[in-house]
DNA sequence: GCGCTTAAAGTCAGAATGACACTAAGATGA
DNA sequence: TCATCTTAGTGTCATTCTGACTTTAAGCGC
């Protein structure tokens, strides 16, 4: 607090990652958790995958920052987006050189399945299941694996779920989506009970016709404030 | 702090504070939740209250930052210490200059109140009820109330409360905590089926001794790993 | 011993949850 | 046409959890 004055101008550098989900169908049809990584062109490890991410510019804020490199990363908008934790140990690039330390803010967004299957892929970007990822660079693994579990843990009590969905969908769909972040099956009963409870989700008077079975209603998320701070 | 980054290179300051709770009984003898301020002697805000902290240190993790502003503030070690959240908002400190910009990234931490009653307070640092804060510099009445909803989220799910206890405690003081903590009465057998049933506490075997009613039995906190990330 | 206070155990009703059964309404195909 | 398949949607039941409250235990001061 005093004599680390000098110390400012050898200052870590400071950078905003995104851990991105959406979810595709997998061979089977099962929804999946997904998410993008882009491969490192430099060192250190050079040609490993990592999270998306990059410098924090000074004229914006984190969040923006955030969903700048989303955008540039799958040419999409977060439907949520929030802050994971910010990542600082000594030892994150090991063998590296104080004088290159980074602080990385990271932030998770949920994106729509929807959009997100005609994302930007390529070479360089390239798109996992997030139960089946590459040793990554960096703390990379480990911090996916934090997120993933915020994303499960919140489903349970914030109506963040329907980000994944279009603008309407059936209960079942919705069902879909919590099972595959959940990773195991609900009981369509009771799930139905959970969420007509809680009031997340509202009819909206139509039906999804051309199912080989009884049309199911079509719903809408309710509005809500997701309590994220600025 | 000291001086601000004279941002040689165009990058954003880093800085760590901590909110620090403990509890302390107020003219009435009840708990409250207390922290300390430090009194700031430049401008943006000179001589209004503000959480400790200063610039991280390029050779300290995040969390080492925290637990040495903490010790330096009220010369105390955390008996929790946690990240809070990564504030970056560019207008944190009203009418600066792009190049002063700071990213504040807060933990909060819990201290025994027995000693925090010996704590560190001088002219110009100050110990405050949480709920009893003057206007305070920056964003920081925000973070404030911010860290108390963590604190009270956190004790419903979390071994946590005995950080602000000695070694050996009674449920009564376990309840105390967390009627201080939460603002409101709790029932005492259901609390005690609560944690009996949780099994976060274990009898010492021994009693307390010297109250005038029927003698307590005195616990320890059982072993628990807090699931805090490193 | 009597009354006071808090410790500690127990009771009861209502809410929430998981497992499961049952009826409704479309499509499909013999 | 009509039985069958599939999923939508409703209902039931047992268990657990929770809040409010009662009862008994065990110390103290007088």
């Amino acid at each position: 607090m005093t004599e680390s004055a000098q110390s400012a101008f050898v200052a870590p550098y400071l950078a905003v990652s995104t851990v991105i989900f959406t979810l595709r169908p997998d061979a089977d049809g099962k929804l999946k958790v997904t998410l993008p990584l882009v491969r490192r062109i430099r060192a250190p490890f050079d040609g490993q995958w990592a999270l998306p991410g990059g410098p924090l510019n000074i004229t914006e804020d984190l969040s923006q920052a955030a969903s700048r490199n989303l955008l540039e990363t799958t040419g999409l908008e977060p439907r949520y987006l929030e802050q994971l934790y910010a990542f600082g140990s000594l030892d994150r690039s090991p063998g590296s050189n104080l004088a290159d330390r980074v602080v990385s803010i990271v932030y998770w967004a949920l994106v729509g399945s929807d959009e997100a299957a005609a994302a930007i892929e390529s070479e360089n970007i390239r798109w996992f299941e997030a139960d089946q990822l590459p040793q990554l660079a960096f703390d990379h693994n480990q911090i996916v694996d934090y997120a993933l579990g915020r994303l499960r843990n919140k489903l349970a009590y914030a109506r963040i779920a329907h980000s994944f969905l279009a603008e309407t969908f059936t209960l079942a769909q919705l069902r879909e989506v919590y099972e595959a972040v959940l990773g195991r099956e609900l009981d369509p009963g009771n799930f139905r009970r959970m969420v007509e409870g809680d009031g997340i989700v509202e009819p909206t008077g139509e039906r999804l016709a051309g199912t080989r079975h009884r049309p199911p209603q079509l719903y809408r998320a309710t509005n809500t404030a997701t309590g994220e701070i600025k």
